[in-house]
Formats: C-alpha cells, sequence, structure tokens
RNA sequence: CGGGGCGUGGCGCAGUCUGGCUAGCGCGCCUGCUUUGGGAGCAGGAAGUCGUGGGUUCGAAUCCCGCCGCCCCGACCA
C-alpha cells in the first residue's frame, strides 16, 4: 500500500481529553477516531491491527476444534425474558422495539449470546452422540455501558469472539474448557501480549468456575492478586486472603465508652475526628442475604466482599440493606451501627481481621455516635469468623508462605463453566445413552478482540509511539525513500515494494514528498515493526538501512536481494516472533 | 447517579475574571520560491454559527438562566 493512496491521519499533539497511553497513540497513529463516547470508528490502521487479532483468534479457535457460525446481534426480547437476564443486564442491554406491519415486536441488540445459542442447540441437538461441540462467533455486541471510558477499552459496541460449548457430562465440559483455556494462551502469546490466567467469580452469569486472562497495566480497570513465588493468581472478588497470625497486640482493654460523634459517619470522618486510625475501627454493615439481615464486622481499613459474604450466608444473592432495614436493625441512622447493643438481634459474622483489633472504635447504634475501648468477647460476640474482605497488597499468599501484590489490568480474555443455567432456562436436553433426558452442560468463553489490540498498545509503546509485533501489526514492512523526488531513490523504493508485495510481505510506502523528519515521526510512531530507509547516499553506494521499530541502531544491507533477505527475515519473525519476545523480555 | 473539569477554523490552545474596534496564536491545509537524514524557511492565501437556546445590555466568546456534548474520579459493571 502507498502512504498517499491510504487513510492514515497521525497527529502531532495529543486530543483534548486523552489520557491513557493506548488512547492518546490510537488517536494520533490514525487508528481510531471518536463518533460519539463509547464509539469509534476503525480507520483504515486499526481495522488492519484489528483484524489480525481476529484472525490469529479464528485461527486458534478452529485449531481447538471450535466450530464457527455467526449469530445475529437483533435478537428478540422474549429469549431474554425467558432466561431471565432483562432484569440482571438491566440498562445494559440495549432494547427497543420495532415496527412491523400492525404490530411491534420487542428486540435486543445482544450483550453476549448465551440465549441464542442455547436456543439454536435446543432446536437441533438432541443426542448425546451430538456432543461434545463448541461453537464460536466473531460478532459485534452491544452495551449502554454506564461510563464508556479509556478510549477503546470500554466502549458500548465492541467486537467480541464468543464460544459455547455443549457437554453431556461433566467431565466433558472439564475438557472442552481446557481445550479453550490452552487455545487462549496460545492467542495471547501469538498477540505479543503478557499476560496472567486468574481466578475469578463467575459473577451474574452465573455458574461454578471461570479463569479471567489479564494483561496488567496500570490503567486497567481490574485488580488481580498474584503471588510470584507459587504463581498463585485471583481477581480481587475471588482472592482468597492465606493463613497468619491472630495473636491479639499486648494491649490492656480499656473500659467501654460512648463519645459523641456529630455529622461524622464514615471512617475517614471517623477517625479523623477521633484521631485514631482506620486500622483501630470496625466497620459494622448491614446486608440482606436472602432479604435476611446480616451484621457483618470488617476492619475500617479493608474493604467487604460481597461474593465472600454471600457463600458464608450460603444465600443466592446479597446486596447492602436499604436505610429502614439498618435503621430497624440498628436503631440508629445510617453510619452509625456498631456490633455492640444492635437493637435487633442477627448474625454477625466477622472477617478473621477482626479477631486483633483491641480497644476498636465501632458505631455506638445511636445517631451521632461511636464506641471506644469496644473488645471482642467482653462487649460483643460473633456468630463466626470467616474470611469476607478484599484480600490487599502484602497479605499472606493462600498456596505458599509468600505473599500476594496487587496489580491493575485489563481484562482480554474470560472462560466459565456455565453448567445448565440456560440450557435449563431454554429447553436445551438430549437424550442420553440409556434413553434418559438430560440438560445440556455448558461453558462460555469470550474474547474483547479490541481489547488484545488496545492492551498491546497499552502496554507496549515508548516515547515516540506504537511498538506492534509482527503478529498484530497494520503492515510488517515501512518503505521509506527519505527523497521521492530523487529518481533513482524512487526507483529503489518502488523496486522493493513490488518485490516484497509479490513475495507475500505486507508492506506500506511511505511515498510522500515530506522532509525525512515528519517521515520519521510517523514511522515511530504507528510502530511498523521492520523499518527501511532508502536514502540518496544508500542508493548510491547500493546500500538500505534496515531498522527494527524495537531497536536503537540501524543495520545495512546491501541493496542487491535486499528483497529477499528482508523477505526471509520476516518469514522468520512471524513464525518465531523471536526478535520481539527478546525485546519485550529485556524490558 | 454523585463530584470535578472542559467546549473558540481540521488539531492543540490564548482571550472570559474586569463586556467595547476587524476574534488571536501555533500546527495542519492551499499557491510560489528556497530547502531535503528526526515534525524546514520566506512570501502570499483559504478556512470560525466562539457547543446550543433564551435573557441582560447601546454593545456578549466574555455577565445571568436553561439545555446538549466530551473527559476524569467515584458508584455501577461477563
Amino acid at each position: 500500500m502507498l502512504w498517499s493512496k491510504t487513510f492514515i491521519p497521525t497527529m502531532k499533539e495529543t486530543p483534548e481529553g486523552a489520557e491513557i497511553p493506548s488512547h492518546i497513540l490510537m488517536l494520533r497513529a490514525g487508528l481510531i477516531s471518536q463518533v460519539m463516547a463509547g464509539a469509534y470508528t476503525y480507520l483504515p490502521l486499526g481495522l488492519r491491527a484489528l483484524r489480525k487479532a481476529e484472525q490469529i483468534v479464528r485461527q486458534e479457535m478452529d485449531a481447538a476444534g471450535a466450530i464457527e457460525l455467526l449469530m445475529p446481534a437483533l435478537s428478540p426480547l422474549s429469549l431474554w425474558e425467558r432466561s431471565g437476564r432483562v432484569a440482571a443486564f438491566g440498562d445494559v442491554l440495549i432494547q427497543f422495539s420495532l415496527k412491523r406491519q400492525n404490530r411491534k415486536i420487542n428486540v435486543a441488540l445482544g450483550p453476549t449470546h448465551e440465549e441464542v445459542i442455547t436456543d439454536l442447540v435446543a432446536h437441533h441437538i438432541s443426542s448425546y452422540r451430538q456432543m461434545p461441540i463448541t461453537l464460536y462467533q466473531i460478532q459485534t455486541k452491544f452495551r449502554n455501558e454506564e461510563r464508556p471510558r479509556f478510549g477503546v477499552l470500554r466502549t458500548s459496541e465492541f467486537l467480541m469472539k464468543d464460544a459455547y460449548s455443549f457437554d453431556a457430562s461433566l467431565e466433558g465440559l472439564n475438557h472442552s474448557y481446557q481445550l479453550m483455556y490452552k487455545a487462549y494462551c496460545r492467542i495471547f502469546d501469538r498477540c505479543g501480549l503478557k499476560y496472567l490466567a486468574v481466578e475469578a467469580e463467575s459473577g451474574p452469569i452465573g455458574g461454578e468456575a471461570s479463569h479471567e486472562f489479564m494483561v496488567l497495566a496500570p490503567n486497567g480497570e481490574d485488580v488481580v492478586l498474584h503471588c510470584a513465588e507459587c504463581g498463585y493468581a485471583a481477581n480481587q472478588e475471588r482472592a482468597e486472603v492465606g493463613a497468619r497470625d491472630f495473636s491479639k497486640p499486648n494491649v490492656s482493654p480499656e473500659p467501654l465508652r460512648q463519645v459523641p460523634t456529630p455529622g461524622a459517619s464514615t471512617i475517614e470522618q471517623v477517625s479523623n475526628f477521633l484521631g485514631c486510625t482506620p486500622k483501630q475501627m470496625i466497620k459494622t454493615l448491614i446486608y440482606l442475604a436472602d432479604d435476611r439481615p446480616v451484621a457483618i464486622l470488617i476492619r475500617g481499613d479493608h474493604d467487604a466482599n460481597e461474593g465472600k459474604i454471600r457463600r458464608q450466608c450460603r444465600a443466592s444473592t446479597v446486596g447492602l440493606a436499604p436505610p429502614e432495614v439498618i435503621q430497624q436493625v440498628t436503631g440508629a441512622p445510617v453510619g452509625f451501627a456498631g456490633p455492640v447493643g444492635l437493637a435487633q438481634k442477627v448474625p454477625i459474622f466477622a472477617d478473621r481481621d477482626v479477631q486483633c483489633v483491641v480497644n476498636a472504635v465501632t458505631g455506638a447504634n445511636a445517631a451521632d455516635a461511636h464506641l471506644t475501648g469496644v473488645n471482642l468477647g467482653r462487649d460483643f460476640a460473633v456468630d463466626a469468623f470467616a474470611d469476607l474482605r478484599n484480600a490487599v497488597d502484602g497479605d499472606p499468599c493462600p498456596r505458599c508462605s509468600s505473599v500476594v501484590r496487587l496489580h491493575q489490568a485489563i481484562e482480554v480474555g474470560h472462560v466459565f463453566k456455565l453448567g445448565t443455567k440456560y440450557s435449563e432456562a431454554l429447553g436445551a436436553t438430549f437424550l442420553d445413552a440409556n434413553e434418559r433426558q438430560q440438560t445440556i452442560i455448558m461453558g462460555c468463553y469470550g474474547i474483547g478482540i479490541n481489547r488484545i489490540v488496545a492492551a498491546l498498545i497499552e502496554t507496549c509503546h515508548d516515547d515516540n509511539g506504537i511498538i506492534w509485533p509482527i503478529s498484530l501489526a497494520p503492515y510488517e514492512v515501512l518503505l521509506l525513500p527519505l527523497n521521492v523526488a530523487h529518481e533513482p531513490t524512487w526507483q529503489a523504493a518502488q523496486d522493493l515494494y513490488q518485490q516484497l508485495q509479490a513475495a507475500g510481505v505486507e508492506v506500506l510506502l511511505d511515498d510522500r514528498d515530506c522532509r525525512a523528519g515528519v517521515k520519521f515521526k510517523d514511522a515511530d510512531l504507528i510502530g511498523i515493526p521492520l523499518r527501511v530507509v532508502i536514502s540518496e547516499r544508500g542508493v548510491k553506494d547500493g546500500k538500505l538501512e534496515l531498522k527494527w521499530r524495537w531497536q536503537r541502531q540501524a543495520d545495512h544491507l546491501p541493496l542487491d536481494g535486499a528483497s529477499q533477505q528482508i523477505t526471509e527475515l520476516i518469514a522468520d519473525e512471524r513464525r518465531t516472533a523471536r526478535r520481539f519476545r527478546e525485546f519485550r523480555n529485556s524490558s
């Protein structure tokens, strides 16, 4: 492709509003252009990278035995009502009605496709002989995100690979899951991403086990905990807190006292007001576990983990209680709950770290008052201690004697063991070998294609621009004739361009009649892996200059036979990615 | 949904507090000459409903009220 014939609107300055590297670089390098919040046009360069990622995903899905199909983005709302997810998705589900002659039909744009595919399978699979099967598609998904942000990382419309496995047995599901898990590892490896597979909650989608594939990046929206020693990795919702010493500090108990704390209800306000640290405080949270109130005690500097609370309460749903219930349980307005003297008898569960707090500060179950010198055993009792809080940086690892570290991360993929949630709701059953009717067991597996591209850029760039691995690069080689008005230079560039194209190399020729500096800056910005400079002097001496984007120094190459050498270099890098890997491992 | 910021040629910004002449600057774009290995120089030129609706005023980019859009933090979230 000739630079002048395609469309690469690069920008010298950072557009207003872009703050994180991937967003800034995608805009500046002319990969994307914003249409509105959460919706971007993919320009030619961005689209090529996106297609590369898509193709890698497709190849690995096919290699893992998954079968591609394509479902419509539009589907009848009734399908979503049958699974109960109209309510679960809420405003995230984009729905509207269409006029058809004299009727109206209610439809939704798919935020994911469990319902559609399960309905398909319910109609067409009826025997254990037709399984296992894994079906997938690569298609645009729609989600009305409350707050789209970070450029292309969170948008209301995005390209997703979604796969669904259908098995006759749990062992079958485990096998299908493993196949997808391994395929995901190969995909992210090939895309040049440094990733971590972390244990995850299955969330509202239901099911039993799941892993998220995370790319560590300071601007990621997700939080993961990772033990460098044993490799334990989990997202924050899931991460367990390892064993630790629960002995109390050697401090003598103080008498229980009620102190006025007018207007101070949050941990921060109270600790400032009373001059204590959040660590000395115990917060008392009133939750509704399947509509039954419970009191949860968490040390002031920790955050409650609803998943852990839900499991402790053996409830299917938990949520913070509304103000009326809090008032009822504590006898005080919101913000002054405490474990001592609750108005209503409710189960009290405490996080394990609560047992080490002596002379704690808690709410007094009275407006504008807190208690100091609160001590476990003497002043209050709990029904059970359990791991109820979010893990934090430096917590003991649950699997070994080391500690876990907290990292921000971008979620690029997710694999779930779904079980029978959707097959049951939508009647996807089969006859087994014993002629018994059974429910199909499902798994589902998603990859955000746009996020692959954004995560790569987010984690692989320098001050001058993007650094693509050859696998995702919009073009593999950039030819840079410095002076296109110089006839021999231009001729050499054109010859090389044609030879490389004939050899199947994806090559971009910067044929613009502009100064060398402009071309070099743009070359670094768009980050094509191999840059070939053709200069007046070089042509005279029969030489070319070769530089991988991640190298500092350029190499020289005889002009004679250059195309063959470049073709071989590209072929080797495509096959092994060893030069890119070497750079990434050293940086 | 709560908090904060922003909206002025294609892009980045100044001007707004303290209303006043023809709305400026840099980049980009067009023409010409010179230049040609890291975002060139000179000369000339095109391009702006100052987000939008209303109000105050002799006069509004500037002051007041409403609305819209964009970005960030929080809440929320496969």
